[in-house]
DNA sequence: AATGAATGAGCCTTCATTCAT
DNA sequence: TATGAATGAAGGCTCATTCAT
């Protein structure tokens, strides 16, 4: 065990990784994987009980990898006007679905599961530590004068529900570039003080 | 055939219907349908071919009726505050899932039935209805001086973003009336003028 | 339904009970009996969810068909030692496994489902209607001075019991007829009266 | 090689036992025991190659530790009587699955593994052992004056299938210790002189 | 000797779909 | 039209057994 197995566990979660980002959650079977992996049936059973199981811990260990990319920038000299900007573009892939990802398999997975350990849901996680970089972002712009914006909090959660609608229109009703562009255009015209 | 026929295929789809607000539209089979129905396998094969079918059949009815619900009501003599208010009301209660209602289903069928047709998706056009009122809402507010709006076509998308981020985080992470009511304010702020 | 299925019930039933006499109840998998039967998988599933409960419906149906063999001769103007002979040739029968019947099967679900509603356990009901018969027929043979016993029911129970030990021990370490003769006339010579 | 090989061989025997008393022997996996074993599953099949060549290991180790257990007390000057009560209570032991035997396990072995080699077969051997001691028991209790035994043998086998049958009814159809008792004393008055 | 990862066969169970009535 | 019995494919899970280390 050990070593090696983390390795294999790693292998079978980036691969199951992909059939999610493809096939969603409901839809993907231990099948799937088993054949996606191109191990034996007994052999996945051997990591992993179940497609939650697999699931769960692809949502944890991304979870962690995430930790403070942005974050870490904050207080830095670049203004903040940019990075906000930073922050939208990686919002606008997501929305996009740019980079395949398992947005839709998340969204099907916490449909089926609500919340029962509220603390638990990923997804209120990173919804909530989004919000707060968002708002340090705001705040700091605004001290900095490079904002206008009474209520940080309020207006980060805004723009993170609307970014939230789009992603989900753009998977289900189709968005182009140029849609979420004047969108997010607009949104950040409410607080951004043009030079 | 006819008449009775079309009674019956009514039937199907209302209690089809309960079963979609239940378990989304991956997961209900045809045999929960037929459950549901109390009728016979075969006797379900007669009138759809597939969960996909009758899950169609039903939004397609459900778009057919709701049209020009609160869209009649523009040109009356209310208040256009009220209006927006009733508007906003019942997206509330689709928001908290108070009425039972297709959403979850709805996502599920259309994260992956990727809109091949454009014109067809439902989902899509919903979205422009909803827009469309609104934007008359807010044009007809500012005319009367109930609203400062500066874009009524870009404030009512942005309003719908948000809403429907609302409707995802509600269902996905769980929201409750008072988070709803404080997100709602804020984007009516925006545009509101108090008397 | 009804009459038709009632007729492919117990088809199954017959089939699966001899797939219980061969392979006893533990080793059977409800394969065997798809293929005992000639049917689809799915089909048996439309009568039965599991060995257990067609190996309860077999023992219920035996037990129902069993009822009052025997003891409607009781009370005839047949000596009560024939009737006594007739019933430990059917108990000889049954320890040679003269008629392949289901101990074997019995033996091993009963082992592993341990009696929890006493009353429903039908080992335990056939056995206590065998004592009762037998009871009855000593108590009659002495009032007619057929045999000699004190504790018509002890002697019952204790004929029984070593009935029941040399079906054990004909299943497990072979029994040949002549051993048992010998054992059930020493039984028998305890309370019988030689003309 | 050698001693420390069978060091662990009997380690082996000792944990398989305890899971065939708790399990009996069909529903016993390789899994199961390498599991209560705490070893590799390649470090079983070093030893064993199946759950019955394991059981059989078992069978036969008991029957040489069993050995002449009682039989070396006989020609003492203890009382022939007590001597009786002393192999009843041990028998009563077993009747009443006080100590958690391989009864079942063995009883399930040897439902499927009909007595080819009849010399071999342990069930048997054990049976005759025990008919042989207690025929002595009669015997030497019928010389001494302490029983009345016309047949020591043919009460001696009697006696046995009386247990053996009080044994099954047991674990099938639940037995208590008075009902036990009941049936011993009964079977013992048979023969037991009274003081 | 010993380990334990890996394989693949085998059984379980559920449904979509067909079809004789 | 309507029924529901029947089929068989698909996916879930567990183990006996092997084998590279």
């Amino acid at each position: 065990m050990g070593e090696k197995s983390d390795q294999k566990r790693e292998y079978i979660l980036d691969r199951a990784k992909e059939v999610f980002a493809r096939k969603g959650f409901l839809q993907v079977t231990m099948k799937d994987i088993v054949e996606a992996c191109k191990i034996s049936r007994g052999g996945l059973y051997l990591y992993f009980g179940s497609t939650e199981e697999i699931f769960c811990a692809i949502l944890s260990k991304q979870w962690e990898e995430e930790d403070g990319d942005l974050a870490s920038n904050l207080g830095e000299t670049v203004g903040m006007a940019d990075i906000l900007m930073l922050f939208l573009k990686e919002q606008k892939k997501l929305i996009l679905c740019k980079k395949e990802d398992m947005g839709r398999a998340t969204y099907e997975y916490f449909f089926a599961h609500k919340p029962k350990d509220i603390s638990e849901n990923i997804l209120r996680n990173q919804f909530k530590t989004a919000v707060h970089i968002l708002t340090r972002i705001l705040e700091e712009g605004t001290i900095r004068g490079e904002f206008y914006c009474e209520n940080p909090k309020q207006e980060a959660r805004n723009l993170m529900y609307s970014i939230e609608g789009m992603k989900i229109c753009s998977r289900t009703m189709g968005l182009n570039e140029s849609q979420v562009d004047r969108e997010l255009l607009y949104l950040v015209s409410g607080f951004l003080i043009e030079e």
